[in-house]
DNA sequence: CCCCAGGTCGTCA
DNA sequence: TGACGACATGGG
């Protein structure tokens, strides 16, 4: 992968199993934004990226090499080896047809304050409305970059979400989850070292850890811990992985317990990807929205 | 007007 | 432990 400088932008040959459409739409992240000219445009780490896919090249906007090795490649899963990774996954009917599906899905490497937060909104609710509210919230709270185009905002730091009521919380949406949010930017506020030490933990102690925080329950703090920590063998275990158990592997009485145990056994260290391949596919094939 | 949404909390056996 | 209703909000 040896990236080419042409004036302000940066082209890489497109990567293996790499479709944008499918990363930004596969309920993973909600900044990002398809343009008319089939572009994508978000603020990600602070910063403002825009990148298209054309043929046969990966377009990265108003990049350099050195912004793309030290945050793209890996905020874009590029250094992980998704061929190898596939085929290791692809081991039953339905897992094989869901990969088939999602042939482009990349699991991102995001923000972790960005991912507390935001599945933190995501709890009984849609994805549509989670995007509206995380935009909102940006908007509100977040900082601007000025752009040709249009006015970005960044996600909202811990400080800057600091004195903000839940009263204003609920005015953009949040709804019940306002006193959650409080709770989580005062737990992460009052601590400096509550995210970096997240990081340094055993998968299993960052999980409780993070279900200290009120309305942070086992699902949620396993999304946090797949998206923004790469620890790629938590299998969140929400509805769909329960329908697709259920209707697609035909297993019934699936409980949590079971569903975790069933992940680890047919995916081990990658369950958390499959769950998103499943997941994605399961989404398309029974719904219209979306 | 009812149902649902990438669930979690509090409560009561 | 395990089941069950409540929870804000908006869209179908």
């Amino acid at each position: 992968m040896k990236p080419i400088q042409i004036k302000n932008d940066l082209h890489i040959a497109l990567p293996d199993y790499f479709d944008l459409e499918q990363i930004f739409t596969c309920g993973q992240n909600f900044r990002f934004d398809r343009k008319n000219d089939g572009s994508y445009c978000g603020v990600a780490l602070g910063q403002v990226l825009r990148l298209k896919q054309q043929d046969n090249t990966l377009i990265l906007y108003d990049t350099d090499e050195k912004a793309f090795e030290e945050i793209w490649m890996s905020y874009f899963a590029l250094d992980i080896d998704y061929g190898t990774l596939r085929k290791q996954l692809d081991t039953d009917p339905p897992m094989r047809r869901a990969l088939a599906y999602g042939y482009g899905i990349r699991i991102l490497k995001q923000d972790l304050w960005e991912m507390i937060v935001t599945f933190l909104i995501s709890q009984n609710n849609n994805i549509p409305r989670i995007k509206k509210i995380v935009t909102a919230l940006c908007t509100a709270f977040g900082s601007p970059i000025v752009t040709e185009q249009e006015i970005l905002y960044t996600f909202p730091t811990p400080r800057q979400l600091a004195f903000v009521t839940e009263i204003e919380f609920q005015s953009i949406g949040l709804g019940y989850r306002a006193s959650y949010l409080t709770d989580a930017v005062r737990t992460v506020s009052g601590d400096d070292l509550f995210l970096q030490q997240l990081v340094s933990l055993t998968t299993c102690e960052a999980r409780e850890k993070l279900m200290r925080i009120k309305g942070i329950g086992g699902k949620v703090a396993d999304c946090i811990l797949l998206f923004a920590m790469a620890r790629y063998e938590v299998c969140p275990h929400d509805v769909w992985v329960k329908r697709i158990f259920e209707n697609t592997y035909g297993i019934t009485g699936i409980t949590e317990k079971k569903g975790y145990a069933l992940a680890e056994e047919k995916w081990g260290e990658y369950a958390g990807i499959a769950q998103q391949f499943l997941f994605h596919y399961e989404r398309h094939r029974t719904d219209t929205n979306g």
